[in-house]
DNA sequence: TATGAATGAGGTTTCATTCAT
DNA sequence: CATGAATGAAACCTCATTCAT
């Protein structure tokens, strides 16, 4: 089964992936066996080491995996041509889709061992992306709300929006009865009716 | 061997507790085993069988440990003369509480299992607190902010706060130098903003 | 079956290490495993690591069982009250003892091991022992051959009977005809003849 | 694909072996894995198995490989214009070669394996050599030395002087600071003592 | 022929749990 | 009642070998 095209190649590697994902979703990182996530992509427990050298690294893959392109919206807002309500609106309806749910607990699970472990590298990376996505926000509220800067901070609240972002995104992973788009919608009214006008 | 007393053995039991939260707080609950816990307990991994059937049984009984007064102070305000302002600066100050990091690996440990197992309880009991509190917080505004009702659902304002909170609380947990009192004050000022005046 | 008394602890600790000499020797190191120890030693392979941490640890382990009260004869020959060629005659004599052959085997093994891993540690103990057995042959000719230091280094000399005595632990383990003492025999020979007269 | 010659097919299978044999003496054989020796000699894993049944048989390939026309040279004196003396220091200085490593490292894990195994053709081989080159040396020293037939057996003085030549190899295979040459040099002081005059 | 992806048995080690003392 | 030695079922990972391409 020699000289695969790569293409092959990266299809498997996406489909150990997503394999993992899902058993990583299902059982945590921790109680999956490679076994199991070998089985879920039908192929052998060996063959996973030809694309990752071990557990670890396959969970880390599988939890870059998110695709955010809406978080990355808002950590580069000048690309993009959307206001700060849209792309709010956006997100918060996007912590609904099921993928998001599997999302949530990988990096649940992946910021558990990071602080366990005292991986620093994995603190940085989210202190950055919480640090982008403030100033995303921060950009986005000033041309919507011409009048955001009198005293606050907006970057300040912008994290404090990204905080609430993730814990509307845990109140739905623990209770999916949660409706994280009426719980911004609530936050929306406060933010207009202080800043407008 | 004479028969020893329920309260001696209530108190191993209790010890056992605080040892076995102690360790899963560290290690997390997968990584400790039962020698640790053992260790910690100063007794012997045998003895702990006496008390606890097994490790997932102590692992549950460890997690419904949290005692936090501050959050039955938010399900039961009208018990308690403190106003929103004072009662939110308290708890979003506790968070920086070195105890408040085991409780808050040990939540988010409980809600993964739950999560994974289906485990409805903790769910609906996840769920009842967060509309008590959100209950809470409605009370309270309502009180200090007169103009509230304007336009918004203080109840539902009150569970996006709770998200908020826990947000907050992951951020701490993450990282350690976050800052959850100048995040909520942030957003502080954007709710007098919002409804004073 | 706790609280065992040290002396079964110490005597469980030979009964592993006798029967992973026995294995060790009959498959070599790397080739046996971990369960065939524990089952030739009537025990779980779990509890075999009650004892010794490791598997290398446990080969280790039984190589420095060598009883070898006759090699620190010669490293002590102070101590004893035995000439040279009577020493001499009970070293090679000993080779062709049954035990002697394992021996033979950890040595090699773990020599080849220790090269492999560049272990400077156990070189250094070869070394020493090498230079101590050297010296106390020196000591012993001296003693012997009144006439020995006429153009000879003694010490060199006993290095090199040193090598020839592993020479002739390796022709026998290889060839169990192999008469080590008629060998050395042979060289006492050229040895009085050299020295006495 | 035209047949490929017999000569290529030689040459590869050469190739082979010379790349297992750096591979072997680096790794030890079963540490070596045939991924290494494959890349070693530029060829795919599959691709061995052309030439080589298994990695045991390529094993074996690679040990019967030594080449030494030095050990050569004393089993076969009369076809060479040597003394006793000369060989001596040449093969000794040999041993100071760094491929020569690589041969004692291959020949005691060779010797290793056939033990273990009851190879007794392998034993038998060496057997053969060592008496053919203890009469190699026989030859050479009664040439050398007129007086040395008396009261000694000069074959089996031989096999000593063989014995001790394997010994000094060890020596410099485990301690790399060990002298071969030196450590003869003595012994052959001593026998010019004993034979000489 | 050569390739190298895939297989899958098997190795070491851990640890929840049991039970003789 | 407590102890802690022992069990033994997995888990992760390696690698000799095969075989589709």
């Amino acid at each position: 089964m020699a000289r695969v095209s790569d293409a092959h190649l990266e299809a498997r590697r996406q489909s150990i992936l997503a394999a993992a994902t899902r058993v990583f979703a299902q059982k945590g990182i921790v109680a999956a066996t490679m076994a199991d996530i070998a089985s879920e992509a039908g192929i052998s427990p060996g063959a996973i080491y030809r694309y990752f050298p071990n557990k670890s690294d396959l969970a880390r893959g599988c939890m870059n995996e998110s695709n955010d392109s809406v978080r990355k919206a808002w950590a580069n807002p000048e690309t993009i041509e959307v206001s700060f309500s849209e792309l709010a609106a956006l997100t918060f309806s996007e912590i609904n889709a099921p993928e998001e749910r599997i999302d949530t607990q990988m990096f649940l699970e992946r910021m558990l061992i990071a602080v366990r472990e005292g991986d620093a590298g994995v603190v940085d990376e989210f202190r950055d992306e919480a640090r982008r996505v403030a100033e995303g926000i921060a950009y986005l509220m000033e041309r919507e709300f011409t009048t955001a800067g009198a005293g606050t901070d907006l970057k300040r609240l912008g994290l404090a929006l990204f905080a609430f972002y993730w814990g509307s995104r845990l109140f739905r992973f623990i209770d999916p009865s949660s409706e994280p788009v009426e719980l911004y919608g609530e936050l929306e009214t406060v933010l207009k009716q202080a800043f407008k006008q």
